[in-house]
DNA sequence: ACCCATCCGGAGGTTTTTTCTCCGGATGTT
DNA sequence: AACATCCGGAGAAAAAACCTCCGGATGGGT
């Protein structure tokens, strides 16, 4: 199943190979949380710029592009924990620069997607995922300690929280927009979870107005009337 | 699954077929959630407990399928503001009380998803879409004159919140954890939303520990491995 | 500049999934 | 009981996705 003599630990790959690895790897991740777990790798490789032979001759089948995905992901998250932990001296700080990172990088919500499609108990997986987990509980930890995070919110809140922000919202949606909207609407959640003293306004400006929403539809080539999503609702 | 009688056609349906349509709709709203506006079509019909010919014979066709999906959608969120505003004297209530019920409903999510697959200027859905659009913004109107709800806080906020809180996480979550966790983070939203005078601890809970993470992994067949998704993050 | 090991693309054969019709039989209604 | 209405699901046809293979391009060492 795991695919033992490959990729990231293997030999020096030629510099378009380790590119296109590169590429494949962030493709993959955003087409997995875009269309779910089952997405026609032909998306991805496409979507990434690269031939379908390309892909395969990467990555066997699809379980180990999976495995490579999560891993990535795992990595990455570790980087921003350890990023926020070390630059930001304020508890409440370091916890929400740790999450607008995190939706950044689009990384969270593909770790649950395809948590019963992979062995997390894969040996290169598991030191990863403790190292991840270890270093984002010591966020949650030191906002705790601080008394600038309720003790009832939860490293698992937090966690469930990203991976709801951190997925784009369905439909016709530019990515641009979508990610305004996570950045936006994470702040409003934090604005619920920063301790009543410091409360402050919502930082990322004036919501966004029909106008901008309506623009969305008119920009749509099939259907040129004047809704929006929102105002269908 | 509303309409006590007409069918998408005109003449009375026989009893066994009326349910069956709103299985069929209830079913359909809930597949294309989860797995997209491609979803098999076997799907639904077996999610709503009724053979392929018989979700044939009453859609001709996905896309009547998805109209009626999402004119449902627009005469029960209707339904629920009329209802919030109707019976909730205080407008910040009955801001929140809408927001739960559609989440209960999970209907937002569902129009946004198929905004680029149907024709919104339809004769049927028109309609649907101002009245429901008014009742919404009744609401908010009145949140922001009571001076309960943030000026910068639109109704297209509310309405894009929405659609993100409704919509399922990915991932082997069961359903009931998945309503909870809605519930949950929408009220860690409104705590933000909340004027500062009446400012309040989160309700629903405390939190969810890593025990019940750690159950849900557990209950999975394909991996008994003691980790959770939330610790993989 | 030249070589060649490495890498790329994507056509196309194969397998899997999805669609959608059709009709014998079941069920609601009068 | 009689009849119109409705149901289920088998299975043929169509569509989608998989995945191999090889002629040609490209990087990087000399």
């Amino acid at each position: 199943m795991t695919d033992p003599q490959h990729a990231a630990g293997g030999r020096r790959l030629r510099a378009d190979a380790r590119r296109n690895h590169g590429r494949i790897l962030s493709a993959a991740r955003d087409v997995f949380v875009e269309r779910g777990p089952g997405a026609p790798l032909e998306e991805i490789a496409s979507r990434a710029g690269v031939g379908i032979g390309t892909l395969y001759r990467r990555f066997a089948d699809r379980g180990s592009l999976m495995r490579a995905v999560v891993l990535d992901a795992l990595v990455q998250t570790r980087k921003s924990a350890e990023q926020a932990l070390a630059e930001e001296p304020d508890s409440f700080e370091a916890l929400t620069r740790y999450m607008h990172t995190v939706i950044d990088l689009r990384i969270s919500a593909v770790i649950p997607l395809l948590l019963d499609k992979i062995d997390l108990e894969d040996q290169e997986l598991l030191p990863a995922r403790e190292a991840s987990a270890h270093t984002v509980q010591e966020i949650i930890d030191r906002a705790h300690a601080g008394g600038t995070l309720p003790e009832d919110v939860t490293f698992a809140d937090i966690g469930m929280l990203l991976v709801r922000l951190s997925r784009p919202l369905p439909g016709p949606i530019p990515t641009e927009l979508n990610d305004r909207l996570a950045h936006r609407h994470l702040d409003l959640v934090v604005e619920g979870l920063r301790p009543a003293a410091t409360r402050r306004k919502v930082t990322s400006g004036p919501a966004l107005g029909f106008e901008e929403l309506r623009a969305l539809r008119e920009s749509e080539p099939s259907d040129p009337g004047g809704s929006t999503s929102a105002g269908a609702l």
